[in-house]
DNA sequence: TTCTAAACGAGACGGTACGTCGAGTCTTTAG
DNA sequence: CTAAAGACTCGACGTACCGTCTCGTTTAGAA
């Protein structure tokens, strides 16, 4: 499964591709996305471009694989969101971490760097639900999980609806920059969320809790 | 309200203005979008570059231009939502109509290369809020907020937000293929809507509507 | 044989006309010749493009004509040469002002636009050659005549040949930049040529001169 | 000598570069000279512009370096004229080689190319005379010492002179296309550079020559 | 003096070529 | 035997002019 090269030039292969991953991040956190050349790239990384394509097939790739791995490294643990019992707060917590990182500016190209490639790419897309996306909505719905099983959700719940009724507004809202992403923001997103998928009262009392 | 250019070899510009939305809405249906480049679209409507150049700062702008002359010609009278008297129905059915415009290839390209272009130019962005999303927004809106005086929402909700929430998750399914666009997965989000902004039983009763 | 235009808008052409002759003129003189384009003739004499276009058929020829008339200009009368009867002195005269006249940087840079205009375009040349060069030509020519009647040239002298003799060199010097033009430049082509066409010793003693 | 690039895809580079210079000769001679345009060379070559612009500055410079090329193809040695010892013969020859040529069309639409080239661009007409126009001269010299040695010119004759009087008059006919270039004109012009130029009689004996 | 028709300035138009840039491929040389 | 270096083909970019084509606007002469 990882890389294991019969001879060695390991250790050359991987430093370069730490090097162009790292020109690629810097290229689309600096600037305007259409700076972002292979050429630049493997200019910054002090790297040849045939390294670059003897890896990657397209620029989407390796600006895909830049972020991807940006995530990798940072997620040697798969992600796990808090859990204090207090849905409602965990949410929010999250839903406003979320609002901050979007206000970040490199973050914010980055994203929409991403974003893009994937607009146009279905293989890529592919690729980002998979190892992406993914991982983190998994991650979410274990946390929903835990709470639907605490009675806090409803029952019948799907939980990767529930996650896109959270997530997807705000989403929207950044790539459109069509309002605010405040702190209220994305705690009116968890009231909605709630209020839709909470336990519905009187009618589907939580399992288990038969006896009030 | 037309035209009205004061000096002008009006014929001409209008006839080349037309020739070149078209040849840019075709190209864009047809194809992969890196194959929508303004030579291309001059070419196809018989025009030289510097006719679009002269009038649009860069390709994005034609693009916009050309989709937004689309929803223009439509719209001699701003758009109107169905209202029956039931929401969900009518929504229901707005939904489901939005799934199914998705699933055609060419508006899927149209809408695809609108969201890119969109995504990385604020200014573009600015201009689409303005001229296409807020019309539609409010016409929305405007069914919503009969539902309102209905009592058929809460009174107090965000009606901005319940489009959110309608919309939104529909949106990030199709730009990340993210999951199946059914009228089932349009039905979800608008029993979703309900609940989170459907009116508080027992708490705020509908005015008027005491005498059962 | 004047213009013989059916009404008389002659005022108002005749203004455009030497406007144009004059931006024309500026312009070569100025700079490089690729700025000598129609259009920033036409943006210096204040006239519309097709003002231009509707007199001459392309840029080869407004430049020759603007050159043309400049000539015309000066020659209200037919051009002469000096004849004190020392035809060498007259000669070298002529020849030395040639030379100043190349290396006015105005005067080069508009024989040199005019070279090139004429070099690659026989119409042109023809035109050239009638209206510029034959004149002076006959006129040079007029001079040698006498010369030769004062038996100061050989009877059987091409006097054509006698001018190309003294002046093509000069002309091509200045043309490939091949060498100095100098005064002594100057008197030796005179002296080459006189002795070329010179009165041949013992062989034809000039007429009438036989009592020395 | 050779071109010694440190580095090198020499081989790709000389192919490359031999098919511009076919391209660009073969087009100069077919056509009318604003038809040799970079794309069209380019085109017919079989190669990117880039690859032209990466090497020369301009179009005037590829013509002039294609034509450059051709006369250094032919002289693997340099140029040699005929001696033999009949000064006379020798020059009407060269001459009336030098009238033939420049009746075959395209070595006119090459030379003319050359020549318009040269007169606007005085770094080129540097280098043509350096590298095309002077060792052409140095040879023709040579023959003329030959002749001053043996007598047949006169020891005070500069030969560059006597070359600019046999050969401009011969390039401004054609360049003008003032009067017919045949045979006969090339004799009178080697006539004419005899008279100026031969032997002094009894003035200056040639040397050598003491015991008459 | 008013009317009429040409020529006019202005400048947009369909085109061609410019010279530059980047994508992705290919080749050479150094390590 | 891989990687840097970078030249290569290709094709789009955005600009400059070409020569053509309307547009109103003078303007001079005829009515």
């Amino acid at each position: 499964m990882a890389d294991e090269k019969g001879p060695g030039h390991s250790r050359r292969r991987e430093r370069s591709r730490q090097a162009i991953f790292a020109a690629t991040r810097d290229l689309v956190a600096e600037g305007p996305y259409e700076k972002v050349t292979v050429e630049a790239i493997a200019a910054r990384a002090g790297v040849g471009k045939q390294t670059i394509y003897r890896r990657w097939p397209s620029k989407s790739s390796v600006v895909f694989a830049a972020l991807l791995a940006l995530s990798e490294e940072a997620d040697g643990q798969p992600p796990a969101l808090p859990d204090t019992g207090d849905l409602r707060a965990d949410l929010s917590l999250v839903m406003r971490a979320t609002v901050e990182e979007f206000a970040d500016p490199s973050f914010d190209r980055l994203i929409r760097a991403l974003t893009t490639e994937i607009a146009n790419d279905a293989a890529l897309a592919a690729e980002y639900r998979e190892k992406l996306a993914r991982p983190l909505a998994e991650a979410k719905e274990a946390r929903l999980r835990s709470a639907q099983e605490a009675g806090q959700l409803d029952a019948d719940a799907d939980l990767g609806l529930v996650l896109e009724v959270l997530y997807a507004p705000l989403f929207q809202r950044w790539l459109h920059r069509s309002g605010p992403l405040s702190a209220a923001y994305a705690d009116s997103l968890v009231d909605a969320a709630l209020r839709a998928f909470g336990p519905r009262a009187g009618v589907k009392p939580p399992a288990g809790r038969t006896a009030g």
